[in-house]
DNA sequence: CTTGTTCTGATACGGTGTATCGAAAGCTAC
DNA sequence: GTAGCTTTCGATACACCGTATCAGAACAAG
């Protein structure tokens, strides 16, 4: 229907110094959403850092979800290539390679899995997983993608919740225990109308896990259930 | 530190006939949302939905996120008790149980994950999911604790980009054909790049899945991964 | 009736994405 | 070199957003 961002060229550059280009724009608006967190990419604010105004961009992005994506298709060429001797290990090192850069650029988890995105570098990490995939000797399409497609899934989830719990806390000063702090009185009030005791125990007495540990038992389960379904 | 909202007592009513509340707040802006999507909940659309202005609204809510968490909160009230005899019966029962939410409530998709929720409903929900759990036996809490955060993990990202996906198609056209055609052109372009063999290969003779098998054959994995977890 | 408290709506501020459009700047053709 | 055409730019404007401020209305208590 409408033209995808990729297929549009950039804009000619007859004219003699024009300094500006997709490229920068999106370096521009990543740096921004580095520093000062996805609210603060604006069109008004990535145009002055790049001493442009805003309808500038224009030329080069056709409305601010496009920069969005372009930010999205960004980040996927952070993401290491994927290896590994065996499927498993593939797979592991493609859910740690996103979660990196999500870690990294706290925007890419929340843009993670809003909408479908195809931009070359999506597509290369996906033409990367495959072939390492499929390297390791795995070699039913069928089974392939649905293994690709549950790991990804896991890992967005995950990713972004890791980052929102990351970020709750960032907010509300810098500790960890601090935020624990401040919703303390809140659920002891809960818990003392009696109508929450399993939580209660639970929040009392369950271990309570750093994020990796989380993200690296979810990932097990999920590659030990792909193992002993692919034995059948 | 700041007060929850869940602190917070609504306004007295001193006032003859003030026929506002948070619950009809929250409810006019979930009505909202699900027809005109999330973008369309606004606090002058939410308010003169009610016969008020948006100022209004601030005796009720001190934020706009804050309106956001109690739609969350809400959504988790309609998630249906978690059932089963079995501990994977449970765990496959909530999982379920929430993405029927988000299939009904597309914005709940976008919310979920987006930052920690504790409201009534929330807690509610985890409580009756403890419960449930340790009816089938399993008392170990670290495993309870692990199993229960993977597949609510799992279901977030699922979720997202199902209904990404379903939104993306929806945008496009009606239809899902006409979605494929609009990005079609564009992918066979990549693909006569050369650069990308292995997607194009799997683009053609991959299975096609529906959404709904996508998701149960990842909570397959998820569940199965535990099951074997749980033998050691 | 007066006083005090509680609530409301109007107004306003600073921000957003983007449509419109006149002016400038560059290239092409003569 | 100059006229004309094409491409880009920036200013301005519009509609909308979340919310701070504050005068005054509506009520309760004395």
């Amino acid at each position: 229907m409408t033209d995808l961002i990729w297929d549009r060229p950039e804009p000619s550059e007859r004219r003699a110094p024009s300094p500006l280009s997709r490229q920068r724009i999106v370096r521009a608006a990543i740096e921004l959403a580095d520093s000062a967190g996805l609210d603060a990419v604006s069109l008004r604010k990535v145009g002055s850092a790049l001493d442009a105004g805003p309808m500038r961009l224009y030329r080069y992005v056709d409305t601010k979800d496009e920069l969005l994506t372009l930010m999205v298709d960004a980040a996927y060429a952070e993401i290491p290539a994927p290896a590994g001797a065996t499927w498993d290990a593939v797979l592991s090192s493609i859910a740690t390679g996103i979660r990196g850069v999500a870690l990294r650029h706290e925007w890419f988890a929340e843009l993670l899995g809003g909408r479908p995105h195809l931009g070359p570098a999506t597509l290369a990490h996906g033409e990367a997983a495959l072939t390492a995939l499929r390297a390791t000797g795995l070699d039913d399409l069928g089974t392939v993608t649905g293994a690709l497609a549950t790991v990804n899934v896991y890992v967005i989830g995950a990713v972004r919740k890791e980052v929102a719990e990351r970020r709750a806390q960032r907010a509300s000063g810098l500790d960890q225990r601090q935020w624990q702090h401040a919703t303390a009185p809140y659920l002891l009030r809960m818990f003392a109308t009696g109508d929450y005791p399993a939580m209660e125990e639970w929040v009392h007495d369950a271990p309570h896990l750093q994020a990796d540990e989380v993200f690296e038992l979810g990932l097990t389960y999920l590659l030990e259930g792909i193992r002993s379904s692919l034995r059948n």
